[in-house]
DNA sequence: GTTGAGCGTT
């Protein structure tokens, strides 16, 4: 599968706003927003895992798009385990 | 109750 990243989302977006977001594009494997470890609150960005074949797709589709309001970036992640291959 | 470029946790 490919993991998207999703940033510019606003504080109250939840794992399941990507999801449901996304899954009206392709087939969602799962998703994770991520939020301040210390405070707890949303960063404003989020990752979604999806299928390979899907994930282009998807992006071309959801990237600069709006979302609970404002405007989302969406990209193929890059960082910590990449590809994983 | 606040903020706004950037790539996450076991």
């Amino acid at each position: 599968m490919a993991t998207l990243y999703v940033g510019n989302l606003p504080w109250a977006t939840k794992a399941e706003d990507l999801t449901d977001a996304f899954s009206q594009y392709g087939e969602v494997l799962g998703s994770r927003v991520i939020t301040d470890r210390e405070t707890g609150r949303s960063r404003g960005f989020g990752f979604v895992e999806v299928r390979d074949e899907d994930a282009e797709k998807m992006i071309a589709a959801l990237n600069g798009t709006e979302l609970g309001g404002r405007v989302i970036t969406v990209n193929e992640a890059k960082s910590r385990a990449n590809g994983q291959v």
